[in-house]
This record gives C-alpha cells, sequence and structure tokens, in this order.
DNA sequence: TGGACGGCGCACGTTACTTCA
DNA sequence: GGTGAAGTAACGTGCGCCGTC
C-alpha cells in the first residue's frame, strides 16, 4: 500500500481538487494537507513521471486504469501543527494560522463523483505527488538521500524523453519569491521542506532557485549598467564645464595680461612649514627655478590675482616658493 | 601530508515550452 | 487562427569546494 503524501497548497489549476476548493483560486494562502491513498504495489517516482510521459502520448492503459480507481484524497487538519521554527523554516508561513480545509475525509470512503473528477483532473497529479513511505520514513539524511537520487534519476530518465515542462501555480511562485526573499540559496534540508510543503519535486525548487538566481543577477545587472551610464553622463558633463572653465581662464589670462604683469605680491604656503611667504610672480614666471627643476607651463600656473580671492585658501605652487627665498 | 577522485552545488548559457499581444 | 516576442522551466556543461581514500 502506497500513501502519496503532498503537503502545501495546491497549484491554482489543481486548487480544483481540493474538496470545496472550486471556482477562483483564492489569492490568501492556503495549505492543505493532501494524501492520496492508492492501493497496489510500492510505485516509484520515476514511474510515476514514466507514466505521466505515456499519458500524454496517449500510450498508458494502466495509468488509466488508475486514474480510473482514483485515489482517496485527504484534506486534514493537523492536531498539532508546526510552527515555522518548527519546520526549519522562519519564512514559512505559521501552520498555527493558516485556513485549512476543515472536511475531513475517511480514508476508506471513496470520494463522490464530483470530487473523483476534480482529482483526476490536476495536470500534476503525476508529477508532484511527494511519496512517502511509511514503513521506513523520511529521516533528514534518508530524505537528503532521496533528493538525490530523484534528483539523479530525473535527470537520466530526462534525456531520452521530451522535455517535460509545467508552469508554476501562482501561489506556487509567490510562496517560493517568499523564501527566496529570505533566502536566495537553499540547503537539502530547505529544499525538500520547500518541495514537500508546494507540492513539488526537489529538483524543481533547485531550479526554480537557480533560475531567480540567474534573473536577479541579470536585473542587478541591469540596474547597474543604468547606473554607469547615468555616471559616465555625469562625469561627461563635468569634464565639459571643467574644460570650458579652464578655456575661460586661460581667455581671460590672454586678453587681460595686465594682471599678469603687476609685480603684485602672491602669497603661497609652504606644506612642510606652513609659512605662508609673499614673492614676487614677475620673476617666477621668467626666471628659471633656483633648484634647477623644469619650470612648469604657464598655463598651470593661476593668476596671480586669483590668490585670495577665486582660492578660498592660499595655495602652494611649488614654483613659486624657492627654498632659497623660504630661508 | 599532499594528491587523486567522486559527489555536490552553483553559475552560466541554452533550449523548449507557454503565454500574450 | 497564425505569429513573434517575452517569460520561464528545464537542461547541459564547466568549475570550485569538500570529504574520502
Amino acid at each position: 500500500m502506497e500513501l502519496g503524501l503532498s503537503l502545501g497548497e495546491p497549484p491554482a489549476r489543481a486548487s480544483e481538487r481540493f474538496v470545496g476548493g472550486g471556482g477562483r483560486p483564492s489569492t490568501r494562502l492556503k495549505l492543505g494537507f493532501c494524501m492520496e491513498v492508492g492501493v497496489g504495489r510500492e510505485r516509484t517516482e520515476e514511474e510515476e513521471e514514466e507514466d505521466m510521459l505515456r499519458e500524454r502520448r496517449g500510450l498508458n492503459m494502466e495509468a488509466k486504469r488508475r486514474s480510473a480507481d482514483p485515489p482517496v484524497q485527504l484534506n486534514l487538519l493537523p492536531l498539532a501543527p508546526l510552527s515555522r521554527q518548527e519546520m526549519g523554516f522562519p519564512w514559512a508561513p505559521d501552520n498555527r494560522n493558516l485556513e485549512v480545509s476543515t472536511r475531513v475525509l475517511d480514508v476508506n470512503q471513496a470520494p463522490s463523483a464530483d470530487e473523483t473528477a476534480a482529482m483526476s483532473s490536476s495536470p500534476n497529479s503525476a508529477v508532484s505527488s511527494f511519496h512517502v513511505d511509511f514503513a521506513g520514513g523520511v529521516g533528514a539524511s534518508a530524505a537528503a538521500e532521496q533528493d538525490r537520487t530523484s534528483s539523479r534519476a530525473s535527470d537520466e530518465e530526462d534525456n531520452g524523453g521530451s522535455r517535460k515542462k509545467l508552469r508554476l501555480s501562482k501561489d506556487q511562485s509567490a510562496f517560493l519569491e517568499e523564501s527566496f526573499k529570505e533566502h536566495n540559496t537553499l540547503n537539502p534540508k530547505q529544499k525538500l521542506a520547500l518541495a514537500k510543503q508546494l507540492n513539488l519535486r526537489p529538483r524543481q525548487v533547485e531550479v526554480w532557485f537557480q533560475n531567480r538566481r540567474a534573473r536577479t543577477k541579470l536585473k542587478q545587472t541591469e540596474v547597474d549598467c543604468e547606473y554607469l551610464k547615468r555616471c559616465c553622463e555625469t562625469l561627461r558633463e563635468e569634464n565639459r564645464r571643467l574644460q570650458k572653465e579652464l578655456s575661460d581662464l586661460r581667455a581671460l589670462k590672454t586678453s587681460q595680461p595686465f594682471y599678469m604683469q603687476l609685480p603684485a605680491t602672491t602669497l603661497s604656503m609652504c606644506p612642510s612649514c606652513e609659512r605662508v611667504s609673499s614673492n614676487s610672480t614677475s620673476s617666477a614666471a621668467t626666471a628659471g627655478p633656483a633648484n634647477g627643476s623644469n619650470p612648469p607651463a604657464a598655463a598651470d600656473k593661476p593668476p596671480s590675482n586669483f590668490a585670495g580671492t577665486l582660492f578660498p585658501k592660499p595655495r602652494f605652487y611649488p614654483f613659486a616658493h624657492q627654498p632659497s627665498a623660504a630661508s
């Protein structure tokens, strides 16, 4: 005897499977406790997926036979629901506050015709059901192992067949988004619990997180690119402004050479001794430095009358302050 | 103790499929 | 209803990390 246990919220389309869940899917998160009971030998997840593939191709008579013998779906109200901490997910909704279906089905009671039809209409019914071996149970390590094996097994079996792709429901996506906000990576335990909760395969949760990280990175790259473009534009503008200011100053210098010929005293500060000294710019402009260093280009020198006017503080011009003069 | 090896998760690029205008 | 674009689930591959031998 095999029990297919699916914890969590039914997908939007599959929400009709739940008793009383017909009509519009509620935007409010509803975590159900869905259990499928089948009679027969234990079937593996690989077989389930194979059935689904065959059913898609219309080849699986056994699957049809089985669907004619529908599993019983249970919506159970847990007696002692786990808190989100107990579940290991601080971001998981607290089960104590969950709205759950209050209708409880007897395991031994067959579903009504409506319920049967609703149950068998789920596109995820074959793919998403999470099976728990009640004889062995699913411990942490066993769960992780099952995760690995099922993941690899599904990888292997998918290699030959066509690619299965199913759309996640809005609620599933929303829950995954919430999870991603808390942790953008998952450890195996979290992955498995999340898969259980969402009625997905761990591989699907893993892939979803990988793709989500990729999307986040892509978006961040776009944002960064926009930011850098704006920075570049700002710097370009600043460069233009400075170039213009420089040309204005040069123009001013050539149009008013008067300032340059003044024997005015300029204030220069020695950075080492911080003494302000006064000297003549005319001699500094014409005569070379006493210490033999290369004289600066004329354009690099600020006009003498700018000292103390345009420049708020006395600036140090190495070419204007000779050690001999300072001493 | 260091290297070989295998398992695993992740990033990245790609493909295949779905949805929508 | 057909079609192209966009979104995204799923896949393949390479790489790094870690535990084991």
